[in-house]
DNA sequence: CTGAAAGCGCTTACAG
DNA sequence: CTGAAAGCGCTTACAG
């Protein structure tokens, strides 16, 4: 099927040995500018385009930088994968985007291990901390850079929003409306950021001497049908929650359908607050309070410390946090009275 | 930095010969089943992993799908991607992505054909008519499937949306409630699916004995910031039209934002249609009325074409268009009297 | 059942 | 300025 023409054919044409075609072609060491430019122009006749593959197998750069993502669901991902090729893009480089989660299969190990060693450098997107690419990655100290990653201490650059501080801001507006009973729906903890967040949260009821009550904690998966279930299941405590923080935006958006549903208002009967500040937070009725991942920030600051990572060819651990701030809306107002 | 062991090393671990060690790792060919277990083991103790980039140079399969797509902005892109790749998951495929606008520059043409090689097969999302890969890969009969690709004929597998006769039926719900003056925005041209919706547009117009007006022809470039744009051009015309049909929802979205900040109602001013069916759609305020894209049935389609030219090892050219049905929301509504 | 060659398409030293 | 070797990590015939 693919007859793309080789090196070999290439120096034939020209009537030169391989390695001066290989040498023309790359602009590299001294070659007759005349032999150069039949090699140039049997180069274009046949048109040429060298094997990367068999270039990258005797090292070498290629300008390539691996993506590591968990899925393409979520509109985080999305959102960071676009600022992230924008950026790499303006810097020259362009990305590989691979699907990585489920590790434990030998084939899928197979080609990320291919993929790394093809990439100059890698990034990791909301990586799973039991994935077993970290501590290799980390071993090796291998060029890259881990994005919204807090599970644990990793000897690998890190960057990531400000969780727990954000987390216990957006509380602490909640607590400034009046509300005393605020509810907490935990996400999966595959990064860690999730954890984050619930800190945050009980930092701001522990400052507001508020005791933690357990039922008031839920976990969700960060999708919308667990924070509508979960908030179901808060709707049908003896004392409901006046105010929902949610781990992120899509639970919220749940959260707030379960309330429509049990025929009760959003912000009059109960707040509302999410995570991330997805597009759709700014569009959903009532305009949903969150906290905005500075997802733009973190993009560009991710991509320039994996440049420098490639050019060192090896990374140090070291931890980036930016800051997320919250965006007050709509979805809540003043704790009900009573 | 990468210690990755080879199957040369397996082989001295173990004792045997390279080429003894490769078959017992493949499990092909005779291998007595205690050289087998040593072998199997060595690489156990080595964490060996074959090197992808050296089998796909000796030829053989890697169960890789290559995606290509021309930037991840868009957001019918993203549930496009997260639809191919959970269903190429399911097939037992992985999904390597990479972003393929301006093919002009050599460096990426060269990845491009590194990725032709390494992948199995090919899935072009929304390609542009003008890039020259097309052309390779049409006249290879290379194995991959173009989806959403209107531009022209072409001799490769192709799946999308029925365009055209969508987009003819929105125009006939807003000519069934009473609009005559209807405007249509144009997207970009690349992939040929606005011209399509045009030309919907123009057989339901003419079908109705409605002469085309150009001023109610606007070229947008798919972007929210265009429609709210081409909407202010066509609300300041002596005889504004009643209802717009923009290609898309994003532009969609744009014009209901201008006709709102022109103080007007949407539907009871101006009516509005979209094209797409983007997430938004049904969020937004007032939700939009637009055309619904099977993009998870697309996605199914191709892929199962795209394994059916893998099993081949060659494409033959064919079209499937998968219908696109209205979606009646609430942006749309009776034409004002008068 | 096991192994010594040849080769995939290229580049890196080493010679001339 | 140009070229003949060696080798990247692997697999495909061809021998034993």
């Amino acid at each position: 099927m693919q007859k793309t023409s080789t090196l070999t054919e290439v120096a034939e044409e020209a009537g030169v040995s391989l390695i001066t075609a290989s040498r023309a072609l790359r602009g590299v060491g001294r070659v007759a500018k005349e032999t150069r430019e039949r090699v140039l122009a049997a180069a274009a006749k046949l048109d040429y385009t060298p094997d990367m593959l068999a270039q990258k197998m005797r090292g070498g750069n290629s300008g390539l930088v691996g993506v590591f993502v968990n899925g393409f669901r979520s509109l985080v991902m999305h959102e960071l994968l676009s600022a992230i090729n924008d950026e790499a893009r303006r810097l020259g480089f362009d990305l590989i985007v691979f699907n990585a989660d489920h590790f434990d299969d030998a084939r899928r190990a197979g080609t990320a291990e291919m993929l790394r060693k093809l990439c100059d450098g890698l990034l990791l997107l909301l990586p799973d901390a039991n994935d077993g690419l970290l501590d290799k990655l980390e071993r090796a100290h291998a060029p890259c850079v881990l994005v919204s990653f807090a599970a644990r201490p990793i000897d690998l650059p890190v960057v990531l929003g400000s969780n727990r501080m954000a987390a216990k801001s957006a509380v602490e507006h909640l607590l400034g409306l009046g509300h005393r009973r605020i509810a907490f729906i935990a996400g999966t903890s595959f990064t860690g950021q999730s954890e984050e967040r619930q800190r945050g949260y009980e930092d701001a009821l522990r400052a507001a001497g508020i005791a933690l009550e357990p039922a008031y904690l839920r976990q969700g998966d960060f999708n919308d049908a667990s924070g509508f279930t979960e908030t179901q299941a808060l709707l049908e405590l003896p004392a409901p929650p006046t105010a929902i923080f949610a781990a992120n935006d899509a639970m919220a958006f749940g959260a707030m359908d379960a309330i429509s549903d049990a025929g009760l208002k959003v912000p009059d009967d109960l707040s509302v607050v999410g995570f991330d500040d997805v597009i759709r937070a700014a569009v959903v009725f009532p305009k949903l309070t969150t906290v905005r991942q500075p997802l733009n920030e973190i993009a560009v600051r991710a991509v320039a410390e994996l440049v420098d990572a490639m050019r060192n060819g090896r990374a140090e651990g070291f931890r980036i946090e930016l800051p997320a701030r919250l965006v007050i809306r709509d979805s809540t107002g003043p704790a009900p009275k009573g």
